[in-house]
DNA sequence: TCATCTCTGTGCGCTGACGAACATGGGGTG
DNA sequence: CACCCCATGTTCGTCAGCGCACAGAGATGA
């Protein structure tokens, strides 16, 4: 299906390092295949590794109550899994699940520490991810108190969408209500929406996008705001 | 009021510093008043300055849809306001509202990003801070979601105790229902319970807490956990 | 003392989402 | 081919919280 030549994607926190710097940090890592379901992070569990995804991405969930689930981050080429080793501390905070299988970049907690001591630019584009990471957590919450599971539902595709690079989304109802936080069958009936308005079609856990730029008219703001923001804090530098 | 000999209250981020370097660093600060009502930061605005509460508290609110309000962190002498500069970003992602008049430490951005270079104690207290709100950021985005009005009252109940330091707290329905994004009846209606139930009294603007362990029941689990990251990573260094 | 304003109490109908349950039917397995 | 499982469709009663509106009571100021 691709070409020969392929490139592999790539990840966009490091893409955009000085070439030397970039050779250096890959080679210290190791590229694994992520499966779907896989939990990568315990809470509270040691993070051993960081991961910089490829064409794989990662939910971080919040378990609450310890039955409640939340969804409240995603991690795919445009970002990382592990960041409070940024901040030096070696603890996951969050359930991280691999949502879309495929592969990542992976490097040892104590090698990643080292890396970032020896590369300030690395050191410096990772911190801004954070920023924006938590900028994103804060008003997320918000959004996931005011905004309506329609809403919600279109902007948790697109962000599938984008990290996934495909069209064609394998998820059930009961996965994205686990995602949101809401029943299945709540689910369903905005999905149904969705699809008599010719947005996206769906049977039997795969749902395909048909009408993006519609899709986006029927999401929360919310996406297009995370969007901006993460292109205002990283696309530079 | 206070004794001749008071102390004035002491930042818990400052005061684990080792002498020195505490001094250094106190002395590049001013001691501002900051009254009830007062706006520290706007959205996406330069920060100017960092603070650091003494007996002041300060809200972190989302705006959202230009109208819906959810408060999303608290600062009080437990914390610091102006995280994103531990970060390197100079943006304010968040609305600060000053929500208990006070005192506070203030050093101007410069100064601060100096201070954190020279103090590698420093600058690891602070990143360690900087999880603990990332954490709780994301906790709180699903106490927001699935809990009801009446534990996330509690909760918000304890959380200004603990930093305004008195029993006495002067709040509205009206700015209580603006912080948990709901109704002011809402509130009333989950106040009037705790009320009945002897926790607390209020009256016109005035709420007293009269039974702390018992509003500490009445409260979800989130007002104990997040007192406990606090202090699994905050205690030591 | 009176007028006004603010804070709280309370009522109404409504709606979004809940929890639980059952129906249907396509797909995969044996 | 027969069977079963699993994803989805749908219904029912319930509930928390909404938006709105108004009443009463305490505070404030003229």
């Amino acid at each position: 299906m691709t070409s020969i030549l392929h490139v592999p994607a790539a990840n966009q926190l490091l893409a955009a390092l000085p070439s030397v710097e970039r050779q250096a940090f890959m080679a210290d890592c190791e590229t694994v295949e992520l499966t779907f379901g896989e939990v990568l992070f315990q809470p509270a569990e040691t993070v051993t590794h960081v991961y910089f995804p490829l064409d794989s991405f990662i939910s971080l969930i919040v378990v609450i109550d310890g039955e409640n689930r939340l969804e409240v981050a995603m991690a795919g080429q445009e970002g990382m899994l592990g960041t409070s080793l940024v901040l030096g501390i070696e603890e996951a905070p969050l359930l991280a699940l691999v949502q879309g299988a495929g592969t990542a970049l992976r490097m040892t907690a104590a090698n990643f520490q080292q890396r970032l001591l020896d590369s300030p630019v690395l050191h410096q584009r990772l911190k801004r991810y954070l920023y924006v990471v938590m900028h994103q957590l804060a008003k997320s919450s918000a959004c996931n108190h005011f905004h309506q599971i329609e809403g919600r539902l279109a902007r948790w595709l697109l962000m599938t969408q984008d990290r996934a690079g495909t069209d064609q989304l394998q998820l059930t109802h009961e996965f994205l209500a686990m995602m949101l936080g809401v029943r299945r069958s709540g689910v369903t009936i905005s999905a149904r929406a969705l699809q008599t308005r010719g947005l996206i079609r769906y049977h039997r856990g795969a749902i395909e996008v048909l009408d993006r730029q519609g899709l986006i008219e029927a999401s929360c703001e919310c996406y297009n705001e995370d969007r901006e923001l993460y292109a205002k804090v990283l696309s530079d530098l």
